[in-house]
DNA sequence: ACCTGAACACCGTTCAAGT
DNA sequence: ACCTGAACACCGTTCAAGT
């Protein structure tokens, strides 16, 4: 996608590392995250089925990545509706939720990823905890703010950012698995359900 | 479990339905969801791999029948409880999104099958849809109820309803894929944020 | 350094054949 | 009716061998 790529060169892909990338994410798109497998991406990627193990360790160490630039996108989309906004703190607090939403509906693949069902031993359990997760931590930081404007009614701020953190991952997850919909809504009914979802419950964190 | 087993008989395994339903439930529960194979369920349940397909039509199949029995069994544990609890309406509303995570940290396995990841085609995406679950119509009627005696706001009960179920989703499926937790809580505590984190987001829903 | 091909132990699914 | 064994097209992972 950035740099010119050279399809007709025998070896030497190029940065395979980024294309398999890439191609995962696209795969999964297409068939879901169940369905990936290392032999697919590489046949896609123009490789043999063992070049990837060049540049991952194993098949998780491939969605680690996509989970990886999955947080850096998601933080940078949240930053950058923040700045762009004009309202005072507890705006910020609910944009947070918001365009968490909006990064889950809008790339369902990285999300799925990041907070798909994982199996117990492998994957990346310890390395995207909470504490890891900049855009958490961004989270937390605008809810002590409020509450010390007087903007959110006092409390252990970390259990209030979890408190918001289970319902905008939950009404993302339903509506990327197909949980919600279907049932005669159209997109801006949806729109709209996510709005008041998720700014009726936050009331509840209000003073 | 139920019936005393035969397993030195050759043939005829009893109930092989039951007992594939259980090894599967037994094998998600130690090795993930996504390690369940049909091959290992055989193979525990001393069959020959091609066996299950007598009783499932599919992987898919034996998934689905663990899904509607852990629906069946969510219904029931929220009844019982709604039963024996002596408070108003709106306990029994809250009752309804405490025992849902109850549920899903008592019995993982079921859910993490119940609302993991699917994927897009397969599985059963179209067979439990929120109205055909008895446990959120349960949950919708007790809205309505407030609703009536001015224990809730008005507004759509639906839209109600999946905020609600939001939040208890969103906050099981964390506690349950281990996102919540390593970060020095007890079980204790962990019980704590789990009341503090409903009643909070549910008294955004009151008048 | 980077990639390939064969190999191994696993999958889901099908199907003729056995009792 | 119910189950088996072989077969097929797939997996993830490893490793000696090639350029």
């Amino acid at each position: 996608m950035t740099k010119p790529k050279k399809p007709d060169q025998t070896y030497h892909h190029g940065d395979l590392r980024r294309v398999l990338i890439d191609t995962a994410v696209e795969i999964i798109s297409e068939q879901g995250a169940n369905d990936l497998s290392l032999r697919k991406t590489a046949k896609r990627a123009g490789v043999s089925h063992a070049a990837p193990y060049r540049h991952f360790k194993d098949k998780n160490a491939i969605l680690s990545a996509v989970a990886k630039e999955g947080f850096e996108m998601m933080l940078k989309i949240t930053e950058e509706r923040i700045t762009r906004n004009q309202g005072n703190e507890l705006d910020h607090f609910a944009i947070c939720g918001l365009s968490y939403i909006d990064f889950a509906l809008t790339y369902p693949s990285h999300y799925r990823v990041m907070f798909g069902t994982r199996s117990d031993d492998s994957y990346f359990s310890d390395e995207f905890t909470p504490e890891s997760i900049p855009v958490f931590q961004l989270l937390r930081d605008k809810i002590v703010i409020c509450q010390q404007k007087g903007l959110l009614k006092s409390g252990d701020p970390w259990e209030m950012a979890l408190a918001a953190w289970s319902i905008v991952h939950g009404f993302a997850m339903l509506r990327i698995d197909h949980h919600i919909q279907d049932q005669g809504m159209d997109e801006k009914k949806l729109r709209e359900l996510q709005r008041t979802v998720v700014l009726t419950l936050y009331s509840g964190l209000r003073p």
